[in-house]
DNA sequence: CGACTTATTGAAGACCGTCAATTACTGTGG
DNA sequence: CCACAGTAATTGACGGTCTTCAATAAGTCG
């Protein structure tokens, strides 16, 4: 049991978004239960796993906001992807596996051990789900680098994070809580904060969104999403 | 058997890479020759899986080049990754799993089922090493457009496919085969083949490259590597 | 309150894109 | 063998998006 902090019922997005992914029964359930037992506070900024090191186990973001991030030589510094309650870290059945990348916690995190599941239960089967996702996600990040202009990425970001964070119950509606400073969307936008500060302010002036530090409002998510021809990830059919 | 078309040494590349990463035993190298029996052979600019479609089979890339590839409603293109002989095809492990992303033969190609593997076997070792590098490759990819200039873009993307082939055994020293426009590497660099065109000038002028249609010849890729902070792709301890 | 981080604004310029034309190629058929 | 079409590579002029470098304002926390 971890100290100095209950254990909230904010663990329950964990849940939520891998029982989205997957049906689980009850055995499934009740391994996630017992690995909350062990769950590890990490602060934010933080690495909950470092590139190049072996890992040594799998394990389960409960709550708070992670992300996996490279750092060049020369300090500058890309974000790769996010990562959400409900999203696995250092997920991979090699043996003697490294981390291809680090992850760090963008706010103050809760992560667990992720429970072993046998071949073809309800959980391995969310894993796999979720690992697809993760998959699905990096192609989308690739595609907003390559080919979408400053407005286009930050929209694309928002209205992904937004789908993700409505699958796992943390939306309100069109808002969502967002722990990432401007300059930290702008390492993971591969902008600059100065620019991305400019197309914030001009989305809102064009009325797309509101954003309050901590805070973003779509005003339109689905309208949004036709503007700028974002399409959500999907791995399986129905 | 595949008609028209022996069935040549070419394949052995794609065995040489699954050996590269992890030891072959006899049952794994059969179960290979079998499933090349049902080789198929792919034309040039031909899919051989399409995003949102269905995976029936996954598949082994056995000679040529593919490419990940996603396509904006506009008309926009954004290449993800490029597969090499070796490299698997649309190998998820989740019930109905629906493809996340087109691969498109960028070169006439042969591909083959992929082999079931025995969980633990050596060559369910060599599988989940393989997407552990795919998904390297994409998060380099990712850093690549996201915080690296023209030149050093191509660079990287030129090193990693070096490394790659000489993996395999296609690289010819510091030299290698490449079927790809300048269009193309546009598309896969987030860039404009006419800026491509320049920058590829200019390494040329400073020694770095040379350049023939279809063949690339890196000067000094170690020199080049250290230049540009370019880290090859390792995901095992050993 | 004071130190720190984050957000905001302005001016200047670099990098890369767009448009359009020209020059190689490559393969095909007469 | 050469004419031809189609693709790929190359070049030039110009413009826009985004960066860089400051400086200032606003917010946060002990």
């Amino acid at each position: 049991m971890i100290r100095g902090q209950r254990r909230s019922d904010a663990p329950g997005m964990a849940v939520t978004r891998l029982m989205a992914l997957a049906p689980l029964d009850g055995a499934a359930l009740d391994a996630l239960d017992q690995a909350m037992e062990d769950a590890r506070a990490v602060r934010v900024r933080r690495d909950i796993i470092t590139e190049g090191r072996e890992i040594v186990q799998a394990q389960l973001l409960l709550s708070g906001w992670a992300a996996r991030v490279r750092l060049l030589p020369d300090g500058r510094r890309q974000f790769l992807s996010f990562l959400l309650p409900g999203d696995l870290i250092g997920a991979c059945d090699h043996p003697h596996a490294l981390a291809v990348s680090t992850v760090v916690a963008m706010s103050d995190v809760l992560v667990c051990p992720l429970p072993q599941a046998a071949a073809g239960s309800p959980l391995h089967v969310a894993y796999a789900i979720s690992r697809a996702m993760d998959e699905g996600h990096l192609l989308a990040q690739i595609t907003r680098l390559g080919r979408l202009n400053a407005q286009e990425r930050i929209s694309d970001l928002l209205l992904e994070l937004h789908e993700r964070l409505t699958l796992n119950g943390s939306a309100t509606g069109n808002g969502f809580d967002l722990p990432l400073t401007q300059e930290t969307l702008a390492d993971a936008l591969g902008l600059t904060s100065v620019h991305v500060n400019r197309m914030l302010q001009q989305a809102r002036r064009e009325g797309d969104l509101q954003w309050r530090v901590g805070h973003v409002k779509l005003t339109d998510p689905a309208g949004l999403a036709r503007k700028i021809g974002h399409l959500p990830v999907r791995v399986t059919a129905q």
